[in-house]
DNA sequence: CTAATCTCTAGTAGATTAGTAGAGAATCCT
DNA sequence: AGGATTCTCTACTAATCTACTAGAGATTAG
């Protein structure tokens, strides 16, 4: 049940352009930098997530990536789901058992709900009003 | 986020385990077949069940394998924990960063939280009456 | 036209997954 | 005691996946 490292690349991504939305395109060598990401593996990655639709991008002198809806329109789940796939355990069946020959598959509907009741209602608007009301909290902490 | 193969091998096994409590030892053999698990590769899953102090077992003819403790005291989340690791992804930090540098830790712990109401919560037992009921009333509705 | 930047295809070392093989050790039955 | 049965332990492996890297090509701004 873990999120592969690219996934976890997507998400920090996704939230680098979500904190510099409305500006102007952001480079992949920027993002690279800030986040810490391998820049010729995070090309591919922000090209995957351009395919998905949830980024736009230009290229040329000024271009870059940017989202391609508003951040309060993309959750963690959409990103998740999109790079790493499924979030919850599918359920593979054994052959020959049908869906209430065992117990799992409805575990696995609990599973899934759960998860989801976290990523797909956190959107990355979201994560930044709560990352800026960290920084601001840290901020007033050291003044005092 | 997907449960590997062993890791649903393993709760089946338990599972079945479980829907033999207090009769004799159960045999990997009969496990495998039943479950439709390779059965070379369930002695391994089996094993190490027994490391982790959730099965007993015995050996000879009348061996087998049987609960160390009784099914409402072990968790799938237990049995999840112990063969594929941890069930949430590890908050992962990038170098020179601290906790609050990022939204994701946070986001990692609440979806940790999500996942636990529900893996940590249902016990074998649960599992095993559950779907007994479900085979109740799927018998009442063949014979309407 | 040219410099900057995204885009697309290909390759790849290392780890992980899902097994298999086979000999050894304990237990029960007669 | 002897033999059959069953768990136990170590070692190996094919295939797949992960986390990248390399390099040439296509767009765009100025």
């Amino acid at each position: 049940m873990e999120v592969s490292v690219k996934g976890e690349y997507a998400l920090r991504a996704v939230f680098d352009l979500a904190s510099h939305e409305s500006e102007a395109p952001v480079k992949i060598a920027k993002i690279a930098e800030r986040q810490q990401i391998p820049q010729k593996f995070l090309e591919l990655i922000l090209s995957q997530l351009k395919q998905g639709g949830y980024l736009g991008s230009r290229r040329g002198a000024d271009g870059g990536y940017f989202l391609a809806r508003p951040a309060d329109q993309i959750t963690v789940g959409d990103i998740l789901r999109h790079i790493d796939g499924p979030i919850a355990p599918s359920r593979r069946l054994q052959q020959g058992e049908s869906a209430d020959d065992s117990p799992f598959p409805e575990l696995w509907e609990k599973v899934e709900r759960a998860l989801s009741s976290v990523v797909d209602r956190t959107t990355f608007s979201d994560l930044v009003v709560r990352w800026k009301e960290k920084r601001a909290r840290r901020v007033v902490n050291w003044q005092i």
